[in-house]
DNA sequence: AAACATGTAATCGATATAGTTACAAGATAA
DNA sequence: TTATCTTGTAACTATATCGATTACATGTTT
């Protein structure tokens, strides 16, 4: 089991959208720099259109952020792209027996400690923005 | 996208196994009140064994817990039934293009933060132990 | 020997991902 | 207007995983 790339594609997405905010960012120019398909670029860009975290017009070349780079946090991202569903990233089995002490508990007892593990991954892209991922990105070009 | 149920499962199977421990858990036993098939059971039963988490002998029915419930975290089911590998709970896009200033540089970048993610998670199961479902679950039952 | 249990392999349907191709519709420049 | 480029989508593919199911070899007990 793995969380779909596209959380990590966003990422690139909208960081390269700002460090080249001087030109037009295409989907075929982001494909090249994310290794991958335009048609898979668009429809990610489709999705944080959607989201309002980027602006974009059919038949118009490149995207720009609709925010401050300070003003989008990776939850943003991560809620944009719905790799992981609200409380369900990890998934219980369905109807256990009524008739058990174990059977009758269990989805209770589970949920709410289930909820606190995603909540807990959560929190760690809720205190991160793009803004972070861009200066580090920079951070490490001028070392080089 | 989903974590599998294999965890669910598996605490479940654990807490039935304690609570029952005057008899024996068969796999068909638990699978009734898992709502499952015994042989799903019987392969998360290996997981379990295989991490030295269960006894269970080949021909002989029922499984008994190796150690004490306080002494088993949530954490330890989880690593036992193999549902998200180590530092891989996301995935990064491979071969991001090298001559590009984001490309070269967004793996080192988004990695050590989708870790800590993972670890956050997880930390809160590191925290949590058999004995507190079983507690809870008795609790449930009291009430009623 | 008969009955019952575990261990495990093979198969199936369902679902999700990522890639690819194709094309309609919008925008722009000659 | 026409040609060209772009976005927005739909359709299809290959691949992978999950959970369920069947089947059967192997071990245990009476």
């Amino acid at each position: 089991m793995s969380i779909s790339s596209r959380f990590a594609v966003g990422i690139h997405i909208l960081a390269l959208i700002d460090l080249n905010k001087e030109t037009a960012s295409s989907s075929e120019f982001l494909a090249g720099s994310v290794n991958t398909n335009a048609a898979v670029i668009r429809k990610i860009m489709g999705m944080l259109k959607k989201a309002g975290l980027i602006e974009v017009q059919p038949g118009v070349a490149g995207a720009k952020l609709s925010r401050e780079l300070s003003e989008i946090t990776l939850f943003d991202i991560y809620k944009a792209v719905n790799v992981v569903e609200e409380n369900e990233l990890f998934s219980i089995h369905d109807k256990p027996h009524p008739d058990c002490v174990v059977g009758k508990n269990i989805q209770s007892t589970i949920e709410p400690i289930f909820m606190a593990a995603q909540s807990a991954m959560e929190k760690v892209f809720q205190n991160l923005t793009l803004e972070d991922i861009v200066k580090d990105i920079e951070a490490k070009e001028h070392i080089q």
